[in-house]
DNA sequence: CCGCATCCGTTCGGATACTG
DNA sequence: CAGTATCCGAACGGATGCGG
């Protein structure tokens, strides 16, 4: 049992190691990519774009504004000139009147979104002990 | 191998539903923990943080200021408050002159690193494609 | 229907100086 | 050393009205 633990700490520092090798601390945030990435993919509307659009497969402006509840025009349509320049989702925009556009995940994003549920999903799952937390944290 | 793609997208409806289920997107906010939960933890300067603790198991003060690179004095005191609400990381604080403090991660805060950590090496290996994306995107 | 433009309050965050 | 306090500019984001 605390083998597996060890072996998990060991992987854990491999990967770290794989990632600051790359990085180093001292660059400026400009000159670390991976940072910008992080930002644009990790931000909390995004996120909520992406999952959304993982479960329908297909959505149009206001079926998302309606599901990401909460955010507004200009958010919403600036997060999605992000997410489609950094190739997370694809912008079909149908030439009928009144003008009908779609949105997707590209395949990529569909990769993405797939990492993120993981993520997601270990939130939803300890989001109570988090706020169980909180609360202690806020008696003491 | 269409067949791969397809059990691939399955199991990510059936993660969605699990969370999409619990969580009623005409909600408030504030009635969706996760939401909250998340704001927290996918923080971008929190994420650094955590991702520097996992490396070095006990990191002081400054020591962090010197690592996160760029974060200001304010941010990080924080950033390190809140993730210690929540649970993530446990502060020590020894009476000596000058006093010495030290955080660590919690065995909370170890399993999500873990978990970030998957997210942010995919990041990492997938930074130069966002990059290419979004350079495309602004020349056409 | 899609989304941009504008206005404007609020929040965020950086720099600096200071204290136990 | 480890923060807190203050100031201030910048960025964020909500509401609304308009245009294609």
């Amino acid at each position: 049992m605390e083998t597996v633990v060890e072996n998990q700490k060991v992987r854990t520092i491999k990967k770290l190691e794989k990632m600051f090798g790359h990085i180093d601390y001292r660059n400026p945030p400009e000159l670390c990519p991976v940072r910008d990435v992080m930002s644009v993919a990790s931000d909390q509307w995004s996120i909520l774009i992406l999952l959304w659009l993982g479960y329908f497969s297909v959505l149009r402006f206001n079926k998302l504004k309606k599901y990401v509840y909460g955010i507004s025009n200009k958010v919403l349509s600036q997060r999605l000139k992000v997410l489609e320049a950094d190739g997370y989702i694809e912008r079909k925009a149908y030439p009928e009147v009144p003008i009908r556009v779609e949105y997707n995940l590209t395949e990529f994003g569909r990769l993405y979104v797939d990492k993120l549920l993981d993520l997601a999903e270990w939130m939803h799952d300890n989001s109570p002990k988090v706020m169980a937390n909180r609360k202690r944290y806020g008696l003491e």
